[in-house]
DNA sequence: ACCCTGATACTCGACTTCGAGTAATCGAGT
DNA sequence: ACTCGATTACTCGAAGTCGAGTATCAGGGT
């Protein structure tokens, strides 16, 4: 029974269960009363069938079904010894262990290079505004919070995106002063490039000869035994 | 035919089809090479299925297919017009439009509570711990890039990377002392609320009267006509 | 001559994810 | 009395993800 740990929705069912017995869909209320799901990826899909695996895995039980009228009838699951372990287990090793995590900015980067510069920057200056709107809201969420007298612990996970989304902000503003001021190394390598293309040659081509073609920036595209 | 747009991989075989035709194999190794699995997650279940995909819906073409020996048939793709249009308009949407991602380290905060919380702190220090060998680690990748003269814009992913984990430490490093010291809003309250538990209180019993059973901080916990 | 490691190149199917769809009930207004 | 939107509660199937598995070949060592 390898459990992938990958969902953290279910750690999250995990969490609430763990408080006391619920049926999915009460679940999936308080999550979203308490702000969990800016957190942690909520849809109903997935919802009903981590909880079935979970189930499946003895990590939690059914303990009984209700119907009122009508309605669907509501399963009340509730957790299991074995439950309670794998969320502790799992918690701490989200807590104390930096996973891989593959952020689209961090694509989107790696791949700028088939567009030209000058419109990266630009990109990047639109998404610079976005991100200001982001952290003001953020921030305004944050006071409205504190009014109410709302303990710092319950909004941790919001401050945290606060600190990552006020570094991707810096990182991107100094990116983009480097690309236009021509500071950034590669810059004239990458803008060359882009008139040949634009010119009609071919990527394979341009390869052929690239200290030629793109200047003496390209010579670390050479393979190593014809560098010097 | 709705893209989903789900996938940064089949952006990255967009790209790389745009340099030229290849096979997936060869998008693969090209990936690899590059550094590209870095930044992109990349494994070969997905690659196959997303190249499928791509031809599926006319943004690249199976253009010959070839067999060496007895080997299995290598597949040659193209980008199609419609390809390279989606390239460039998926790359501009990534750079320039902020997505919501759901980071491991946000989830983990967001059920910190589950946990009491000098196990928190203990946990959160391990994770300093191992951020600063992987921050040591890309610090020392980027010196031997640069020593190969390696262009910076061949390594912006890297440094985007370098600069969310640097605010990573931060924001946990100040998180942990906050906790360590009690200056953190809440703290007597979270500490208190497992003290109970540890006692044999149930979560609701203790949630029936919030203020008596943790203090005067878990007023706000109160449903709202009752707070006074 | 033979074996063994590593690279080449892809296949398969179990499992997950997703979000639209369904269907009943409640309560506030007209 | 009625209607309309919000809330409650879950279902379904199409699509995507994953990684172990398969099979071939090249090259170096013994």
């Amino acid at each position: 029974m390898a459990r992938r740990r990958s969902n953290p929705l279910a750690l999250a069912v995990l969490a609430c269960l763990s408080e006391k017995p619920m049926h999915p869909y009460e679940i999936s209320a308080t999550l979203r009363t308490r702000g969990k799901e800016q957190s942690i990826k909520l849809n109903y899909g997935s919802l009903y069938s981590v909880v079935e695996s979970l189930a499946k895995q003895g990590l939690i039980t059914a303990q009984h079904t209700t119907r009122e009228g009508r309605r669907p009838e509501r399963t009340v699951y509730a957790i299991t010894e074995a439950g309670q372990a794998e969320l502790e287990d799992w918690l701490s090793e989200l807590l104390s262990t930096p996973a891989r995590e593959y952020t689209s900015l961090e694509a989107g980067l790696s791949l700028a290079g088939a567009l030209p510069p000058d419109e990266v920057a630009r990109l990047l200056e639109t998404r610079i505004v976005a991100l200001r709107i982001e952290l003001g809201a953020l921030e305004r969420a944050g006071e409205i919070g504190a009014e109410m007298g709302l303990p710092e612990i319950f909004t941790v996970e919001s401050h945290y995106r606060h600190a990552l989304l006020t570094a991707e902000l810096e990182y991107v503003q100094d990116l983009v002063a480097r690309i236009r001021n021509g500071t950034l190394g590669g810059s004239k390598l990458w803008r060359r490039l882009h008139e040949l293309r634009a010119q009609g040659l071919t990527f394979d081509e341009i390869m052929a000869d690239p200290v030629g073609h793109l200047g003496e920036e390209a010579r670390a595209l050479l393979p190593h035994d014809r560098q010097n």
